[in-house]
Formats: C-alpha cells, sequence, structure tokens
RNA sequence: GGAGACGUCGCAUAGUCAGGUCUAGUGCGCGGCCCUGCUAAGGCCGUGAGGGGUGCAAGCCCCUCCGUGGGUUCAAAUCCCACCGUCUCCGCCA
C-alpha cells in the first residue's frame, strides 16, 4: 500500500516513480481527488456522529414531553449519520481501489525500463570452458541427464504420481537438496537470523496482505473447500507473522530463516523450461526476511545480497547480479536484486536468488509499525533467497565431470557425510 | 463429528444477566518527578491504536476501534445473527 502521506505531500516522487515503472502516473492525481473526497465526507460523518452523541445523553435524563421531542430528532440524526457514513465509506472504498493500483516507490539508482533493462552489477567466478577442459567432442549433459545417472532425480514418474513439472528426488538427489537446505540454515543462524519451518497453507487476508493476490493471482494455488492458498514462498508467511504488531527495532533488524515447501501454478509459463527441474510446481526454499527500520532498509538490503553471494561462493558457482529494471520489479519492491549462476547446458544466466527491498510498503498494508518519538510508522520489510531445489540444477551443471559424475563442493561436504563425488549409478 | 465455556486499551482483570453517569474502572508492568546519604519500601503524575481539525509551538478539540462482519435501537462492550480464534469434555483416527 502506497503511503497516502508521501503521495499528498510529495506527489512528483510518486508520479516520477510511476513513469521509470512504466505506470500510469496520473493515477497519482486521481488518488489525491479521492482522498479529498473521503475526507470531507468523513468530516460531515464525524459531525453528525458528534451530534447524536450529544443527544444520546440528553435523552438519558430527559422526561415527557421534552423526550419525545428528543427522540424524534434522534431518529432524523440516526439516518443522516447513517447516510453520511455510507458516503464516506463509498468514498474511501474508491480510494483504496486506486490507491491499490500504485506500486511501491522506487528506491534511487533503480534502471528503468522493463523485463530486459536490467543492470549488471558485476560477474564473480568464470563459467567453465568444458570443451577446452574435456576436448571439442565432449557434449556437455544438462542437470536432467546428469541427475538420472546419478539416480538423483526421476522426473517420469512425478509426472506419473503428480503430473507435469513434478519431480522425485531419489537417493543422492534428496540428500544434495538437504544439504543445500542446511547449509543455508546454518549460514543464516550464523547471521543472526531465527530459524522458522511455517506453514505452507494461508488464509486470504494473509496472502492478499502481502501483495500475491494482485497481478499474479493465477500464480497461486487455491483449496477452495477450505478458503486457503497454498503459499509460494515462506515471505508468505514470514510476512504475516508480526501482522499488526507494534515492533521494537532498537536493537537492530529482526531476521528470520523461513524454511518451507513452495508451490506456484506457473499458468502462464506452458512450453517455458519444460524440461528437469528448473521451474516446477513445487520446490523447497530457504528464505531470509527482515524488519528493518526505513533509514536502514538500504544497507540491510545490500547485507541480504551478501548473504546470498556468500552462499554462492560455498556452492562454488560462476554467477552475475543485475539489479532489476523498475517495470520488473512487482508491485511491493522498491529495489531487487537477483543472483543468476551460469547454466551450461544453455549457455545462459539462470535465477538462483532474488532479494527485495519493499521499504514500508508490505508493512503498511500488514500494520507492522515501530515506535517513535511522537507515535508509531511503518516498519520496512526485506527478503531474499538463501537456497532452493533450483540449485542443483546449477551445481550438477557446473560441477560435471567428463564421465558423469559430480564434483562436490567443500562446503556442502559437512552435509553429505563427506562425500566428495557423485558417481552415477550403475555405470 | 457432538456438547459446552470464553474472546475488553502490553499482561491480568471489572463491566455484559437488568442498553444511557463507560469520557471503558482497577492491579501489574512501563515512564517522569518527589522522598530516602546506598538499598528496601513509599508518595504524586502520566501511560493503547488509527484518523481528522486547530495552533509557530507545548497543547487543545472531535471521530473510530471492547475478536471480525452484519443487524435491532434515539442510543450497543452490553441485545440478536453469522464468521474467526482459544479452551474443556465426549466420540473417531493416529
Amino acid at each position: 500500500m502506497i503511503d497516502l502521506r508521501l503521495l499528498r505531500e510529495n506527489p512528483d516522487a510518486v508520479r516520477a516513480s510511476q513513469r521509470l515503472r512504466g505506470d500510469d502516473p496520473a493515477l497519482v492525481d486521481q488518488v489525491l481527488e479521492l482522498e479529498a473526497r473521503r475526507r470531507s465526507g468523513l468530516t460531515r460523518f464525524e459531525e453528525l456522529r458528534a451530534e447524536q452523541k450529544g443527544l444520546g445523553k440528553q435523552v438519558a435524563q430527559a422526561q415527557g414531553d421534552e423526550k419525545q421531542a428528543l427522540l424524534a430528532r434522534g431518529k432524523e440524526l440516526a439516518e443522516a449519520v447513517k447516510a453520511a457514513q455510507a458516503d464516506a465509506d463509498a468514498a474511501g472504498a474508491q480510494l483504496d481501489e486506486v490507491a491499490m493500483r500504485i506500486a511501491n516507490v522506487v528506491v534511487d539508482g533503480v534502471p528503468g525500463g522493463g523485463e530486459d533493462d536490467y543492470e549488471v552489477l558485476r560477474h564473480v567466478g568464470t563459467p567453465r570452458d568444458l570443451a577446452a577442459e574435456y576436448g571439442p567432442d565432449f557434449a556437455v549433459r544438462d542437470h536432467l541427464e546428469l541427475g538420472e545417472r546419478l539416480a538423483a532425480i526421476d522426473t517420469e514418474r512425478g509426472a506419473k504420481v503428480s503430473g507435469a513439472r513434478f519431480y522425485f528426488l531419489t537417493g543422492v538427489g534428496a540428500r544434495l537438496e538437504l544439504a543445500l537446505l542446511m547449509a543455508a540454515m546454518d549460514k543464516a543462524v550464523a547471521a543472526g537470523f531465527t530459524p522458522m519451518i511455517t506453514p505452507t497453507l494461508v488464509r486470504p487476508e494473509v496472502m492478499r496482505g502481502t501483495g500475491f493476490l494482485g497481478a499474479h493471482a493465477d500464480e497461486v494455488y487455491r483449496l477452495e473447500a477450505d478458503d486457503l492458498y497454498l503459499v509460494g514462498t515462506s515471505e508468505v508467511a514470514l510476512a504475516g507473522y508480526h501482522a499488526d504488531e507494534i515492533l521494537d527495532l532498537s536493537g537492530g533488524p529482526r531476521r528470520y530463516a523461513g524454511w518451507s515447501a513452495c508451490y506456484r501454478r506457473e499458468a502462464g509459463s506452458h512450453g517455458r523450461d519444460t524440461r528437469g527441474i528448473i521451474r516446477v510446481h513445487q520446490f523447497h526454499k530457504v528464505e531470509m526476511f527482515s524488519w528493518t527500520t526505513v533509514e536502514d532498509s538500504e544497507a540491510e538490503h545490500a547485507r541480504l545480497l551478501a548473504f546470498e553471494e556468500e552462499m554462492l561462493a560455498l556452492a562454488e558457482l560462476p554467477y552475475r547480479v543485475i539489479d532489476v529494471a523498475a517495470g520488473d520489479l512487482g508491485s511491493s519492491a522498491a529495489r531487487k536484486f537477483d543472483c543468476e549462476a551460469w547454466l551450461p547446458s544453455q549457455q545462459r544466466w539462470l535465477e538462483l536468488t532474488s532479494t527485495s527491498n519493499c521499504t514500508t510498503f508490505q508493512a503498511r498494508r500488514l500494520g507492522v509499525r515501530e515506535r517513535t518519538g511522537g507515535g508509531t510508522r511503518a516498519v520496512a520489510t526485506l527478503n531474499g533467497t538463501l537456497a532452493t531445489t533450483r540449485w542443483i540444477v546449477a551445481l550438477l551443471e557446473n560441477h560435471q565431470q567428463k564421465d558423469g559424475s559430480v564434483h562436490v563442493p567443500a562446503g556442502l561436504r559437512p552435509y553429505l557425510g563427506g562425500l566428495e563425488v557423485l558417481r552415477p549409478v550403475g555405470a
């Protein structure tokens, strides 16, 4: 939810943000007009209501004819109050409807434009030249081929049991996922995050409050019979965790690391990434979530990005960091950095982590505040990925060896009983 | 699945049966000041959230919120309905 006070006091900043995102700046003026209307309606209601309350006290003490007269006046007032309230409510509903369509104000420095207008901030590590290492005849194996040889991934039976975009992680595949997630959790705990295992079914209010029922409502599974939603990330549950609370952030950010299954319908991506486990309906993820003051949010964003990069270093993956363009941020984020690992089989970059600074946008809708000298104000929320099932894709492909075995990064070995190499089964 | 109890401004609780002086009382906690050479104990004052008006400002005034949403009434914490949540007992399953 956009800050109406900011919008009133500095409409140009919001208009500029809208333009950078490719959204309509005229919405700002609509909101200003509707807000003025709601306020005048509210004032009328409050005046009438004050009179009604005063009258109630007189009625209680009056007798006889005087009382009858007051009751008659009261009846009139009751109707006027009801009408004024209906007016004010209607104006408020219109205001909300339009205000909801305004996305968060982007942070200074975010590149303008859409999906392809990201800015590459840096490259870390160098993608291997497999042809140089193993000879020009070497055929790069993709993660599914590698995974099947290792008896680690079974998409055929996943489809048999649950349909397209489902899979079994088997044997060393299952262990590899647990290793990645455990390593992520350990890293988070060391950095002061509170580990959390979160609900994956949430109420409609929570799903709406976190902004996932907006433009991307199609992506979300809904359980009709129980009116619950399956989360696409533990961010949903973690954001809802402190809903309607006043937090004390004087001791620094509140940091949580959520471990959960994630569910996505992938409604708009028919035909994309259909092979293997790049794009699936269900996966696991360890997600960082921070509550900070607005002033500290950009610094915290840099810290979350740094934690992600530490995990990528632990997995020994070559990657690049991009500053996502304004038009591709989604409504809640004011800035977003993605880390993309190299995908040898497709000679392209694949998103492994994404960290967003939502400033006060999400917290305002969720009613999460902090105390200040005068009163309270909305806090900032940030989130970022530490590990997901998808990391297995990058791990297998980047660490493949000539014979189809896979090198295990030193940082993951403690979580795999010391395994240094994953070897094909039955070969 | 069946039966019942409950949900009040951080926590605990009064108020609900008999609607109007509830402008929601009290205790604890918290903050300030006072007393006391330290400490213990004590005294006084203040202390929920959201919104609006007014003022240079300290402040003052008004409205909303008693789990949520409806309804009855001149008037609802209080009466009625639905929903959500918590607890107890019974049944069933593990």
